[in-house]
DNA sequence: CCAAAAGTGTTTCTATTACACCCATGT
DNA sequence: ACATGGGTGTAATAGAAACACTTTTGG
């Protein structure tokens, strides 16, 4: 490659920074770490990582997932250019940043020893480094709107779910009730879940059945146009 | 500044390219120059450029679009940051790709000329060079979301403008048609259009009424939620 | 007087909201 | 038998879409 023709002498170090988004069930949490060195070492902070000269800025973030979690092909969406010119106190560095969906019980007890991470529920996330809590806001905000018209939730749920956590998880994202009758009703109008036989009894004595997503029903309809909500 | 902790020795230029939208009346034209430097000399682009170490890439872009049109203050919106490893022929490049709307008629012909810059009616964009014709699609996608929920049409308009104009508007943005008495209707029905005693005359022997976009009728409404189509 | 674009209401339909009771089961 | 959470339908309301004629005026 030549580069010749780009004369270009400053400095600018390109970074990728992760949002990773879990729910527990009741509160929807994001994984934040301790950080493990200088600047801002020991503060709280999301998963971060340089930009390598032979990987794509999206390899370089479902990198640093990985290097968090182990996990991959996981959903991930870029969400943001964070470029102001002060932003790390170290110098230089525009931070792309992504937010991923994980389901929280996939991520190993072990791995969040090793890096000293931790779930915080978004209500209760503690002051983070640099511009990291604006990071996260719009990452929040992103979710909200990104969830009424794709089929983005059901990544943060198991597999195998039912109708009241799906419906958690919404008034989770949406930080407010919602019907259950009209949930119920819109999101199996849709025709993505499939109902399985088998019912989820840890939770109430009745029981709930549990769905799935199904793919393939969604990707055959209009992927625009589509609320979820 | 320090970055010494930072080790991190490969080379990644960071640039940033403009989409800059205009409407003539009756289509929405992008803004394209012929390039003036190796590689890909003499081909249709966007206008773009390196970001400095002491400038935000929001500056940068800025900068860009001035470079450009001689214009500030204009609605800019970050779109997204192109990061594949091969997308510059020359190098590593990243780019963050901004979209701008500003109205056709202030834009210079001479500058025009100055940068052989021609405004391509979006159907009639020729090919572009790396992955513009992505980014340029991309934005016209974003415009599409964006004007629907925010007052961002009146960019492309003059300051007075009719609603037969910002119908058509919207029609191109949609491409599509919409029909005239539901359009008048819910854009009154917001309440940030102030109607003039003035009638624009040129395109009907009627006249069609000026009406100004009420930026500050706008900004006491909640941000959210408003609908504009 | 006529061509051309501006302006204006009503009806239909669809989507959203609000709302309350019975069901199944483990203890 | 009862407490707990799961499951279900209908009526009222609001928003979106469809639709056609009259007005103005320069030529």
């Amino acid at each position: 490659m030549d580069i010749s023709n780009y004369r270009h002498d400053d400095r600018i170090l390109l970074a990728v920074d992760c949002i990773i988004f879990g729910f527990d069930g009741k509160e929807l949490r994001a994984l934040i770490i301790k950080r493990g060195f200088e600047p801002e070492a020991g503060k709280w902070s999301l998963m971060g990582g340089f930009v390598n000269e032979g990987e794509s800025v999206d390899r370089a973030a479902s990198r640093v997932l990985y290097e968090l979690t182990g996990l991959t092909n996981i959903y991930m969406e870029q969400l943001y250019c964070f470029g102001d010119v002060s932003r790390d106190t170290a110098g230089r560095v525009v931070s792309i940043a992504y937010y991923a969906l994980i389901n929280i019980a996939d991520y190993s007890e072990q791995l969040q020893r090793d890096h000293e991470a931790k779930w915080y529920s978004l209500h209760e996330i503690p002051s983070l480094i640099f511009d990291h809590t604006e990071m996260l806001h719009k990452a929040q905000l992103r979710l909200r709107e990104k969830v009424a018209n794709q089929p983005i939730g059901f990544e943060l749920l198991a597999e195998k779910f039912t109708l009241p956590q799906l419906q958690n998880l919404y008034e989770a994202i949406y930080q407010g009730p919602i019907d259950k009758r009209n949930f119920t009703r819109k999101i199996l109008s849709l025709g993505i879940l499939k109902k399985l036989a088998e019912k989820e009894k840890t939770s109430s004595r009745k029981g709930a059945f549990y769905y799935v997503f199904e793919r393939d029903k969604y990707s055959q309809l209009e992927h625009e146009g589509m609320k979820f909500i």
